[in-house]
DNA sequence: TATAAAGCTTCCAGTAACAGGAAGGTCAAC
DNA sequence: GTTGACCTTCCTGTTACTGGAAGCTTTATA
């Protein structure tokens, strides 16, 4: 199939495609004789994968390294473990709430009229608002 | 004073003190007569107002158009309202929230055995796993 | 006094994960 | 035969910086 098919199939798009290949995320598909790219049954389970991943927000760099894409492995194995992948991913999104938490509070705070004067954040803000 | 006397009563790199300066979000200062930059005191409240802003995650934009240096405006009034600033701000913070509590859900779930198998995620990351 | 270290300058490259667009080749349909 | 869709490569831009090179000046030390 051509890129277009790929992209269809698995919801990335063709520049994006492209850009995987070029990061060594996807292997260097086969060439029609007019230079298109080919791809196989395999590449759409490959990025359907991918594509998962993404929608968890994983970096490209964790999904590399599961896939076995990195120094120099040409892209054959699952060698790593998907569950060590999610679990990582997790902690990430649970730290990342719970400083947008605090972000939140902050915020909040500064528009009830900032209470806590104490606050330098409070007293910045509010000197060059009144200015 | 000079450079490394803002950074250090700001609280910002030097490197990301010259940077606002090029993007225009800091005037030009003035400058000694070995070429070094020299400061003044509002320019300690100017960036210590952008240092709070950046903490609570406001992006750069959204800071140079309340500190009036958009458009060719040679960066001299505060025109607009710090509380609008900070109430978009607050917007994009609980939406991200939304974001990342979907996101941890999903996570858990994948890593709690997949119970909901009639999700395509869980099916493909499963697959692979298997794999 | 020599020299080394610290601090200043400018400019260039890299980060994450793509998207947009230019310039040009190819293929199918009308 | 020509329009339009699709393919190719290459280059730029995004956000908010950080790191580093090369080359000044100023300050501290031996």
């Amino acid at each position: 199939m051509k890129i277009a098919e790929l992209s269809k199939l698995t919801q990335v798009t063709s520049k994006t495609i492209r850009y995987y290949e070029e990061i060594g995320l996807l292997p260097e598909p086969a060439r029609a004789a007019n230079g298109y790219r080919v791809y196989q049954q395999e590449d759409v389970e490959r990025l359907s994968f991918i594509r998962r991943c993404r929608d968890l927000q994983i970096p490209l760099e964790e999904i590399k390294k599961v896939l076995g894409c990195d120094h120099g492995n040409a892209c054959e194995g699952h060698n790593n473990h998907v569950d060590d992948l999610i679990a990582a991913q997790l902690e990430r999104v649970k730290k990342a709430k719970i400083e947008l938490e605090a972000l939140e509070q902050t915020l909040t705070g500064l528009l009830d009229g900032c209470d806590d004067k104490n606050s330098s954040q409070c007293n910045i803000l509010h000197n060059l608002r009144a200015h």
